[in-house]
DNA sequence: TAGATTGTTAATCGATTAACAATC
DNA sequence: TAGATTGTTAATCGATTAACAATC
């Protein structure tokens, strides 16, 4: 069945919802519940989880750790992930003390660069490597995911080192359109930015805006 | 006129993507053009500028540097935006230091954070400020974006400083929905990374995935 | 003029929402 | 059983795409 990409990403959100749920102790919770904290329509929630199963129990409603399970299962977050970083700049930097990241299954295992005078050292207790062990260090961590986190002009070389590896997914923090057969996530920041920017001029002159 | 959501994004890549041409020598081109390079549809992109206006020539195509300068205007972009980035870690920081953003018209003038320790430092040229100095120095730096970069516990209570001040929008790092009235564009990196795991996963799977 | 490409309308596609029978 | 809430179908809404007359 074809899943709409919308509905993958709320089910990450329903994810971190549910485990605020859980934290405050709540055991069984109504689509209704879980749509008022995102600010959805309760049908959505019923609709995004009937894709992949029938998790609720009617007229009660939806066991919050057996559907913390469910959808750790979906996303594939019921494992660790290795991943990592190409580029020991201030992003990759950033990205390795992240702690968001660990915290969420997604362990930064190793981070690479061109540069020979970072190569050995350490960043958030990870050592960085050459590129060019790219490919022998990926199959003996097992690192699934790559980070790109290079400037723009490094980025298209970097994919295609990237494909030489058993690596399967990447998530793009360059502002540049990859091309590649792998699965690809981008963090666009300066888009985000620009975004804003027409959100704030179009309030300003009152312009309808989509949602 | 309702301007959809994903046309504002795909203005910030047409920008991208005609700075592009511009750098190549590039004086004209067709909607087909800019289409291939974006992996979209010729009448999306003239359907896309037709919200705004009339750019182009029949017959001829779009003249770059002026379709440039329009979009520019459209999104905001023409004039410099200051931005104050909130929370001085590890991501504040990755932030401050990123080209990206004065390349693109986000000066970021001053960082501010909670921690003394932290106060009077200098960040990428940047000077950290406290939090309780935020009002002031939004109103005499002209600051109108702020950058949240704090953790998930502080977001909220960031959010009500910043809405005691002139500050006009918000990009948000956290991982939570926040609550204002004011315009916030999502920068959800975990969530890409979860997005990302499922997408591998079911590509293993041979399911099918929307775009 | 002939060829090319726009701007726009109408058709299609896909995602969200309302409604309700099923059932806990 | 009565009340609540699911899972699912059908209706609606919104965004993309094809098609083509207008026109450079």
């Amino acid at each position: 069945m074809k899943i709409p990409k919308p509905t993958i990403k709320r089910l990450g959100l329903y994810y971190r919802c549910l485990n605020r749920f859980k934290d405050d102790g709540v055991n069984f919770v109504s689509s209704q519940d879980i749509a008022e904290r995102l600010n959805i329509k309760p049908s959505q929630v019923r609709k995004d989880l009937s894709y992949f199963g029938e998790f609720g129990k009617r007229g009660l409603g939806y066991n919050v750790k057996k559907l913390l399970g469910e959808i750790a299962d979906i996303i594939g977050i019921n494992k660790e992930w290795n991943v990592a970083i190409i580029g020991a700049g201030n992003l990759g930097t950033a990205l390795a003390n992240y702690p968001g990241l660990p915290k969420h299954k997604f362990k930064v295992v190793a981070i690479f660069d061109n540069d020979r005078e970072k190569v050995g050292k350490k960043i958030a207790g990870i050592t960085v490597y050459h590129m060019s062990d790219l490919k022998e260090l990926v199959e003996k961590m097992n690192i699934e995911m790559a980070v790109i986190a290079v400037p723009e002009s490094a980025a298209q070389l970097v994919v295609e080192q990237i494909e030489e590896t058993s690596i399967k997914g990447i998530v793009n923090f360059s502002p540049v359109k990859l091309r590649t057969s792998l699965p690809v996530e981008d963090v666009d920041i300066t888009l985000s930015f620009e975004t804003l920017s027409y959100m704030i001029i179009n309030r300003m002159l009152g312009n309808e805006i989509n949602e």
